[in-house]
DNA sequence: CCAAAAGTGTTAACAGTACACCCATGG
DNA sequence: CCATGGGTGTACTGTTAACACTTTTGG
């Protein structure tokens, strides 16, 4: 918490000496970045263009700025999450719910070296995922379906990440207000309803679903936003997610 | 997944140098080692004896062994948090429940350097516990309770790491079978009562506990075990937990 | 016999499930 | 006018919460 003081410099270079015998590894982070669009789980995957894993798909990421780790001390974890997500979508910080999954650090998960890899996973609103694969520079960049598209196998051990992803949204998506960040600003009780369906990939009987959406609405938790959708047969009223406590 | 031929080294070497201009950090693994005890979350705190903040109460834990990270890729993570708590409490591996919780890394979180911390909980079973306090080395070990014997600050960012993961075991509590890791093997109903009590930090019914735990029994997830306890008034059934495969 | 914990039973409230049915609209 | 998704209502079920009550022990 408090920087070192200039004079302890020598002291600190001391203890720095003895605690390298244990090894630093490189540290990486990975994002499993995920969407739903047309009521489908989608799944952000990246070309590797060069070796290991050459050809193969694996999950956006890259390693972590920790500098000389002295005077320079590097940026935190999340921001080196947030800067790989940006680097690879465009999408800026506040456009996108990024929470920490799980740290992996099997000694052989990368063949060059000892790479410990702190994984997240982002999820991206529909509306603004298209521009996503439209943004991004060379690289090849697809979505794809969680449920049925996924390639056989990704690079290093970008399958658990994304296993572990999938796991997380699921167990969340009863407790926590993470559908929204996967609908537009304004949605339909039919567009919710799609998400958590494509989530838990298993059809919710639209009516139940409807009263516990009501339930949400007597508590404040959503609010009744102006105008219809008139995408569909008859027109449905549109609502807004109300954010609490400044997110 | 697949370690480099021999004859690949010097591409490898030359990967590792492109690499290591994003720095490497330190790694290390806190555990908060959590018991229940008299009906009360009881938390393991070592106190530091070399600076920085010496004298200060922080959680046990240290450095992940990497070795060169090349030809010595030094141990996973899970096996320095294992290798931490035998040291620490003396404990052999399938003697306790350890999971990983959050991976700490702001860059001023260590004073001396940038070090990354991967933070697990380790629950431990209340027969098992007065042995830790007992065998530990030289350095001063004590249970401390959560609730109300915490002290004003621990050392580093390990406040947020308790907190951490008494939310955690709160959330898990109801869905996961982790309760039957802080009761003796065989146990009475009131004796994992009180296990839930001490973790949500509120009574419950005895009665529509007893009924939950009915459902458990007629699940097949406890089961009934010889004798008795006669430790209060009157002598209640002990129980057993079945561990499902292969635990 | 009395205090206290073990153990049983009853009831009301509520959330989840299944399903029948009306409404509004674009084709 | 009809197929389709929006929207309402209802009956059934299982779980939870609150609480009254009996049983068995140690002191």
């Amino acid at each position: 918490m408090k920087p070192p003081p200039d004079d302890e410099r020598a002291f600190l270079e001391g203890y720095r000496a003895r605690i390298d015998r244990f090894g630093r590894p490189s540290v990486t982070v990975d994002l499993a970045v995920l969407t739903v669009q047309d009521s489908d789980l989608k799944l952000l995957l990246v070309r590797r263009e060069r070796p290991p894993y050459a050809g193969a798909w694996a999950l956006p990421g890259g390693f972590v700025r920790v500098g000389d780790g002295f005077d320079d001390r590097g940026e935190s974890l999340l921001d080196a999450a947030h800067r790989e997500l940006a680097e690879e979508t465009g999408l800026p910080r506040d456009a996108v719910f990024l929470e920490q999954l799980y740290t992996f650090g099997a000694p052989d998960r990368d063949p060059r070296m000892r790479v410990i890899s702190v994984a997240w996973y982002a999820l991206i609103r529909p509306d603004l995922a298209p521009f996503v694969t439209a943004g991004s520079d060379a690289a090849e960049v697809r979505w794809i379906s969680v449920g049925h598209e996924r390639p056989a196998a990704l690079a290093f051990d970008h399958d658990r990440i994304v296993d572990a992803a999938v796991e997380r949204i699921r167990g969340k998506l009863d407790s926590a207000p993470i559908a929204f960040d996967l609908v537009p600003p304004t949605f339909t009780v039919a567009e919710l309803r799609a998400v958590h369906e494509a989530i838990k990939g298993e059809p919710y009987d639209a009516s139940n679903f409807r009263r516990r959406f009501k339930r949400l609405e007597d508590d404040g938790v959503v609010e009744r936003a102006p105008g219809k959708r008139r995408t569909s047969r008859r027109p449905a009223a549109v609502y807004r997610f109300v954010r609490r406590g400044g997110g």
